[in-house]
DNA sequence: TATTAATTGCAACTTTGTTGCGTTATATAA
DNA sequence: TTATATAACGCAACAAAGTTGCAATTAATA
């Protein structure tokens, strides 16, 4: 595998993603970077941090893509948890602890689940 | 509300999901219609048939955008029934029965849910 | 400091979806 | 059956999102 390297671009995503508590587009990330480098460099650098299992990619029900921090508390990063998606400000959370339970015909080989919620999120809903 | 027409290409199009036990692209549907209609007229019949609730649409997790018949056995439609979306074939199932169950905190207003499932579905894990 | 390959910018292109507008065709009433 | 109002259509043009090739730049390390 490629080693990938520390670039003031690549610095400067994480950053952001430092700073956000929601996961972000992709036209989200790229103002907030304030012209420090290029779209397609920024593509180049998500999906280099989606390989290093830095993000992942989320996308919305309304198939906006968006990227968040993947959290790494628990030894094993499970990439497998919920999304709660707000109708009212679009702001996308990852709920790290809810995990549906469900029932479906052993024809069925499931390896991934997606569990997006949507609705208002506490801020909205108040 | 406006009041929906049938014409030649709304037909075909209707005719394509009554032969596919699938959820369909935009494209797929383009593909198979052979020239009936234009790209565009496509797109605003499938958003008519939308609006009718004749079908409804789903975003797989790739972001791929597809559309499939609703059935409306049980006399409430519920849209919220989970799909799986096979990772070989690429194809996207309803599957009506699957109801997921699940915790999240209070502060956050749920008013609908998205569940997809993704592996081998079972044509493609025999 | 030199070297190698990862990274970048830029231009060009593709896919997917949308909008405006003049024309055509469907449903309904006469 | 024919007239008519308007839903639906085709076409051109546009926009957003993402990809690719390539030459120039830059980060890591020897």
């Amino acid at each position: 595998m490629k080693i990938t390297r520390n670039t003031v671009a690549k610095t400067a995503v994480l950053e952001i993603f430092g700073n956000s508590t929601t996961a972000l587009s992709h036209t989200e990330i790229q103002k907030q970077l304030n012209e420090v480098c290029d779209r397609v460099t920024t593509y180049r650098i998500l999906d280099r941090l989606i390989q290093d299992d830095i993000i992942h990619k989320i996308v919305d029900l309304d198939g906006t893509v968006k990227y968040a921090k993947c959290r790494h508390e628990h030894r094993v990063h499970i990439h497998n948890h919920a999304h709660f998606s707000c109708e009212n400000c679009h702001e996308i959370t990852c709920l790290e602890n809810v995990k549906p339970s469900y029932l479906i015909p052993h024809s069925y080989k499931v390896k991934d689940i997606n569990f997006t919620l949507s609705g208002l999120c506490p801020k909205c809903s108040s």
